[in-house]
DNA sequence: CTTTCGTCCTGACTGC
DNA sequence: TGCAGTCAGGACGAAA
């Protein structure tokens, strides 16, 4: 499910519901995420109140008023979901639940198990091993501009495939494959040019594509993809705008070559992850 | 150093 | 309808 704009309309979801509460009851159903939780996890979380609620690249970071962070990733499927009231079912892959002192509670539900938590002192926020590596923050009120020159000094030198280089969490952040995909088709940029050879006008149309499909992916809520719903339940919709991941074989929305010209929307495999882009208009 | 590949796990979908 | 095979949003660690 999440990529950037999903993680992004998640932390929205929590911080509205749970900074300034409790969380008066942690239960761990599950210790074998994709990485074990820290020691006595649930019993270090329990009793603390949220301070804050951020976002890193794909991590959600909650502040406690102990000073601690409670670091989410949700993997691959994983979904917070928010609720109040009762708690009789316990529902499938449902690994964690929280709730807090004034009747809500979030159940973290991952059946692929590829998400995890961590639970550390905001003191090492910074030296995280899963944080201290990654690359500019793409979009943010309180983040840098991500510009064409910048972008350009990121892939200066770099000889993997331009696709490669925007799914580095290294160079950018929270770029993952269908917003990688989406954003090369926005600037016209084929996925399998040299990342090296991005400068100029080209990389001022990328960075450009880039913030400006997260952004519209966030306005709308992120992409449901499967069963991915944001915290409230409800789905997000951007997946209807996707322009070409997932549409191999379909004409192209912009330029409308297909098949006849040797043209359309193709699908290519690179490092292991399908690729979606239209041979004519990406160059 | 850079880059690719296999791997973790379960569920949904495709095609026979 | 059943069942085997394929593929999926991420990211680590081994290997070349």
């Amino acid at each position: 499910m999440p990529e950037l704009p999903e993680v992004e309309t998640v932390c929205r979801g929590l911080r509205a519901a749970l900074v300034g509460c409790r969380l008066v009851r942690v239960t761990v159903r599950r210790p074998d995420l994709r990485f074990a939780f820290p020691k006595r996890f649930a019993e270090r979380l329990q009793g603390r109140r949220v301070v804050a609620i951020g976002r890193r690249a794909k991590y959600i970071l909650a502040e406690l008023d102990d000073g601690a962070i409670w670091m989410t990733h949700l993997g691959m499927a994983g979904r917070m979901v928010l609720g109040s009231g009762s708690l009789n079912e316990v529902g499938l892959h449902e690994h964690v639940t929280i709730e807090t002192d004034d009747g809500q509670h979030v159940r973290y539900i991952d059946a692929r198990r590829f998400g995890f938590m961590d639970l550390f002192p905001k003191a090492g926020l910074d030296a995280h091993p899963r944080l201290a590596g990654l690359g500019l923050e793409p979009v943010g009120a309180d983040v840098a501009p991500l510009t064409g020159p910048v972008l350009a000094g990121l892939f200066a030198g770099r000889l993997a495939p331009l696709k490669a280089a925007l799914l580095d969490q290294r160079l950018i952040a929270g770029l993952g494959n269908i917003y990688a995909c989406e954003a090369l088709f926005r600037a016209r940029l084929s996925p399998t040019r040299i990342a090296g050879t991005v400068t100029g006008a080209r990389a001022a149309r990328l960075a450009e594509a880039i913030r400006s499909v997260l952004e519209d992916a966030i306005a709308a809520g992120g992409s449901s993809l499967r069963d991915y719903v944001q915290t409230s339940g409800e789905l997000g919709y951007f997946q209807h705008s996707w322009a070409v991941y997932g549409r191999e074989g379909e004409a192209c929305p912009a330029c409308n070559c297909d098949r006849r010209v040797t043209g359309g929307i193709n699908r290519l495999v690179q490092s292991g992850r399908s690729t979606f882009f239209c041979v004519k208009r990406q160059r």
